[in-house]
RNA sequence: GGCGAGAUAGCUCAGCUGGUUAGAGCGCAUGAUUCAUAAUCAUGAGGUCCCCAGUUCAAUCCUGGGUCUCGCUACCA
């Protein structure tokens, strides 16, 4: 355990190719904030460093879907993004960006440096090239049919239909998204970071060194070492990036998670020129990373490879606290089916409620496992939490202070045993909330805040100063004098994680920011201090603005839906041009021929596929097909069908498939096979 | 296909290096209260700790197998 003299946090450095939504807020950013605004209120020397990440290829995809640049794509959303955080009170010392001068020099000579100390190795290998547009093509660039479900417009790297992870060689028809040809292979030179050279290094830093980290983060290192490291390519065929800076880097960029870790030290670098390798290169500097649980072995693997790598006295990370993830009504946060809560239009509809939210994403953070954000929750929350819990104890015992003694605060005429019996558990709930904020557990801190609340709202039940004051207005002055000290406390509590609240709080108590020293101290609030009139901390959330909400979220579904739909009915006519530039030439290639149904049986394992043993007249042959949905293996066997007899053979499912079968779909998706008439010998030919 | 994480009350989640009655908040029920945004406080009901087998005097926890959810990631070609 050494001492650590400054604290440096970064966050995730979200992607520039759309807005910023709650599952951000959640497993990074809120978080993140809490610690750093905890530190800071204690007097923690802390760099909290973020920025947008603006390279690859997802973005220049978008910029072309959108008919403008890159620069424009990040330009727009590195704004949105930008603006939501400092809404929600996330305080970054620095946002910046990887597209900045600073970054690009930064990751340019982190590149340049490694290569140049023989850290990489080269590499050529074959890789998609689309002659047309003159370019490699990355595996998101390809676009293909599905060979697990069949689907059209799979890409390389992914296939959104039944989400299977692909290479761009399993897709069937592959062609580039950009011109719409047939891509060729090509021979391309990489540069590769030797992760192999690392393992008994990183084994040693992890498994030995940090076995305090998460489970979830510790687990999935340990599998990844265990699993024995590959050398991973840190540059790519691509115009948008950092350009590689060496020698034969023409045309080629850093890969954008090479270059996104940098932007951390990048960004810390345009905000202090001159004083920022104290933050980097000092040991008694302590270094977090905020991430996501997509995120971790970039950030507890290849980075500090790199940081290794490079030397020069790079500090690495104490810990990396990733979250899970966070889902919404039910289902995944999904960008692309517009499955969100965004931040700014939340902020719209619900202004100047940023607390409401950062509240119950901390209360219901994914600190263990995913977890689900739900408008009912978000409304429970408030209204029995935030409303009734603590902004009611304020506004009791501010009230109450303004009846009866004019809004100044009482002195201490009448104490009872209950008072310092009630006072003597504040510092429990201030060591609890202290361990469990250092140790990255947020939502158990927040707990212990809420019971503050709950504590101040038993002890006035408990004294009940409207009675008392009936007869006795010197009991009744120890006793708000001890609600409102309660107050105080809250103001303290609750600073990191309700910013916003807090600083209306601060002015209800007629006070600047108590610092977390006060907390738990005795007579922070001194008899004869003024308060201002009570106002309301929080506002109740009605049921019709969480209708709203929910209405909005299922019209996003219906949309999604239709869209859906009508992609199905695309799909027929995607593939009608190739029929009309068809010759007769062309046509009499395909051998469609009769055949039947010997045997059928399900693909274990799959959802969508049969495989079909059929007597083709000439042969009896193995094919496979996506129609398990459609038919069940007893409907098929003995059925006659129609089959393209000479299409390429493929394997599926590591089964060879020789052949396809003629299939008729229909708009809805139905699904039907296409039979001659009456039974025909197998084998004729269909033309 | 391999690996990692998860499955505990109606809901959202803690917890247990194995040990009589497994916890919290919300929701629900009953009672108290009326200073407060119909807000609070007390009490109570609610659990096959995912399933199966094993180890053990004793398993929610350990071991093996399985199911489901999420994430990471291959090979084949």
């Amino acid at each position: 355990m050494s001492d650590f003299k400054r604290t440096l946090v970064t966050c995730a450095l979200p992607y520039a190719n759309g807005p910023v939504h709650i599952g951000h807020l959640a497993g990074v950013y809120v978080p993140a904030d809490i610690y750093v605004r905890y530190l800071r209120m204690r007097g923690n020397d802390v760099l909290f460093v973020c920025g947008s990440d603006e390279h690859g290829v997802p973005i220049t995809i978008k910029a072309k879907k959108l008919g403008c640049t890159p620069q424009d794509v990040v330009d727009k959303y590195h704004g949105i993004i930008k603006q939501a955080f400092s809404d929600f009170g996330i305080k970054f010392d620095i946002y910046s960006r990887t597209s900045s001068a600073t970054h690009r020099e930064t990751a340019s000579e982190f590149f340049k440096k490694l290569h140049d100390d023989g850290k990489f190795i080269e590499k050529e290998s074959e890789q998609y090239y689309d002659e047309e547009a003159g370019s490699f093509l990355a595996d998101r660039y390809i676009v293909g049919t599905c060979p697990k479900c069949g689907a059209e417009g799979a890409y390389g790297d992914q296939c959104e239909k039944c989400g299977s992870t692909l290479s761009p060689d399993e897709l069937i028809n592959p062609h580039s998204a950009i011109s719409g040809s047939q891509p060729v292979k090509r021979a391309t030179k990489h540069w590769y970071l030797p992760l192999d050279q690392y393992e008994s290094w990183l084994s040693e830093w992890i498994l030995d060194g940090h076995k305090e980290w998460k489970v979830n983060v510790y687990g999935q290192c340990k599998s990844w070492i265990d699993g024995g490291l590959q050398p991973r390519a840190v540059s790519r065929d691509l115009d948008w990036g950092v350009p590689v800076p060496v020698e034969g880097g023409e045309g080629k960029v850093l890969y954008v998670w090479f270059d996104a870790p940098i932007g951390y030290i990048s960004n810390t670098k345009e905000l202090l020129p001159n004083d920022w390798e104290k933050w980097w290169k000092s040991e008694d500097t302590k270094l977090v990373h905020f991430i996501g649980k997509d995120n971790i072995v970039f950030h507890c693997i290849v980075f500090p490879a790199m940081l290794k790598a490079y030397g020069d006295g790079y500090i690495l990370p104490e810990n990396v606290p990733a979250n899970e993830f966070l889902n919404l009504e039910g289902d995944k946060i999904s960008t692309s089916k517009n499955w969100a809560v965004w931040l700014h239009e939340y902020l719209q509809e619900f202004p100047s409620q940023q607390d409401i939210l950062r509240y119950v994403l901390c209360a219901n953070a994914p600190e263990t496992k995913d977890n689900d954000f739900t408008w009912k929750d978000f409304q429970t929350r408030n209204n029995s939490e935030l409303v009734a819990i603590f902004g009611n104890f304020v506004n009791r015992a501010v009230v109450l202070t303004h009846k009866y003694f004019c809004g100044v605060v009482p002195q201490n005429l009448k104490p009872e045993d209950i008072d310092s019996e009630t006072l003597a558990q504040i510092p429990q709930i201030k060591k609890d909330l202290e361990y469990y904020i250092e140790n990255y557990k947020f939502r158990e801190a927040l707990k212990e805040a809420m019971n503050l609340a709950r504590l101040g709202n038993k002890y006035l039940t408990d004294t009940e100063p409207w009675k008392v004051a009936k007869s006795d207005m010197d009991r009744t002055a120890s006793i708000l004098y001890t609600s409102l000290q309660i107050c105080a406390n809250l103001a303290i509590a609750f600073a990191p994680f309700l910013p916003f609240s807090t600083e209306k709080l601060n002015r209800i108590l007629n006070v600047e920011q108590l610092p977390w020293d006060l907390f738990a101290t005795e007579d922070i609030l001194k008899s004869g201090h003024s308060l201002n009139p009570a106002e309301l901390l929080f506002a109740k959330i009605e049921d019709e603005q969480v209708q709203f909400q929910i209405d909005k979220l299922n019209a996003t579904k219906a949309e999604n839906k239709q869209n859906e739909e009508k992609a199905n009915i695309n799909e027929e006519p995607a593939l009608a041009p190739a029929k009309e530039e068809c010759t007769f030439d062309d046509f009499m290639k395909l051998d469609i021929r009769t055949a039947t149904v010997l045997e059928a049986e399900r693909v274990p394992k799959t959802d969508k596929l049969l495989k079909l043993t059929i007597d083709t007249g000439l042969d009896q042959r193995t094919i496979v097909s996506g129609i398990a949905e459609y038919y069940t293996p007893e409907e098929m066997v003995g059925k006659q069908i129609c089959i393209l007899a000479n299409l390429q053979p493929r394997k599926i499912r590591g089964i060879e498939s020789k052949g396809m079968i003629l299939m008729a779909k229909q708009e809805d998706g139905k699904m039907r096979v296409v039979s001659p008439e009456e039974r025909l010998l197998n084998g004729s030919t269909v033309g």
